[in-house]
DNA sequence: CTGAGCTCCTGGGAGC
DNA sequence: TGCTCCCAGGAGCTCA
């Protein structure tokens, strides 16, 4: 479900419903495993320590406590919720966190494929889960022309695969990549090392556009992603491709194609796109 | 090493 | 109304 957009509305509601820095006073578990086992010393670790701050790192919320962070990710269909500790409980509410000053986050998901771990300072950055990351997307100074161009360069997959490769640049989902390549003018299905440099540069600069317009519409809902405060996002209004498989091209008219490419449906104008 | 395909899981919508 | 089939914002793993 949730690409970069979605992560970062939530990871922003969050902080702002954590911004008094709140102690954890208790983590209940409802569920054994998300896509990883959950593990139920969690709660004797960080129970009493007080929420810093929140990071989104790629796909990943960290929340940041007195010496590690807890590590999410929502996987296909989490979302995270803050409410009243008497709140209403439903279905797939797999994790709750009783806070101090009352309220309580809870972590819904119910394809359950999500990720929620615990990160020693020690290891926090190093771990598996976020050390083969690539830059993120508006970093400038490594995530730019030169970076794009000299990595797609060397690989013959076709560039939307290329794109939902975390480890080439972190955050893109199905659906940004569908929409920032229909932007660019390239195909889903050219080969990566076929893409010229100056094609890189387009193709950075609707990376971030595509992603900076998601973000300010407070991220795309297709049918389960809420935001931290339960809000619906907009920018599925917005699509210029993704989900209009014979529709019209907005820009000439064209039937827009679709296609599985790398296990992923994927939507694309003809004519637009070459 | 690379890429394609499978897998984890539930629910909603289409089609019959 | 109800059943079956297919599909879904992710990403790690296996296999050729």
């Amino acid at each position: 479900m949730p690409e970069l957009p979605e992560v970062e509305n939530v990871k922003r509601d969050l902080a702002i419903a954590l911004k008094h820095n709140p102690k954890i006073n208790q983590i209940l578990f409802n569920t054994v495993r998300l896509r990883t086992k959950l593990d139920a010393k969690i709660n004797s670790i960080v129970c009493g320590m007080k929420i810093w701050s929140l990071i989104r790192r790629a796909k990943y919320i960290l929340f940041e406590v007195d010496n590690g962070f807890l590590l999410s990710h929502l996987g296909m269909s989490g979302s995270w919720r803050v409410q009243g500790s008497n709140g209403d409980k439903l279905k797939h509410d797999h994790i709750l966190i009783k806070l101090s000053d009352g309220n309580m986050l809870v972590y819904h998901d119910p394809r359950r494929f999500g990720v929620f771990e615990w990160l020693p300072n020690k290891v926090s950055m190093s771990s598996k889960w976020l050390i083969h990351l690539g830059p993120e997307p508006f970093d400038a100074s490594e995530f730019n022309t030169e970076y794009l161009h000299k990595k797609l360069s060397v690989k013959k997959n076709a560039i939307k695969s290329a794109l939902l490769d975390q480890k080439l640049v972190a955050g893109l989902g199905n659906i940004y990549v569908n929409e920032a390549l229909f932007l660019s003018n390239i195909s889903p299905l050219r080969k990566s090392f076929r893409v010229t440099k100056f094609e890189s540069e387009i193709l950075v600069k609707n990376i971030r556009l595509v992603l900076q317009k998601a973000i300010d519409s407070g991220g795309s809902t297709i049918r389960d992603y809420r935001r931290g405060n339960g809000n619906t996002g907009n920018f599925q209004n917005q699509f210029k491709v993704y989900g209009r498989h014979g529709l019209l091209c907005l820009s000439c008219k064209s039937k827009i194609k679709s296609k599985v490419i790398a296990g992923r449906s994927s939507f694309w104008c003809p004519k637009c796109q070459k």
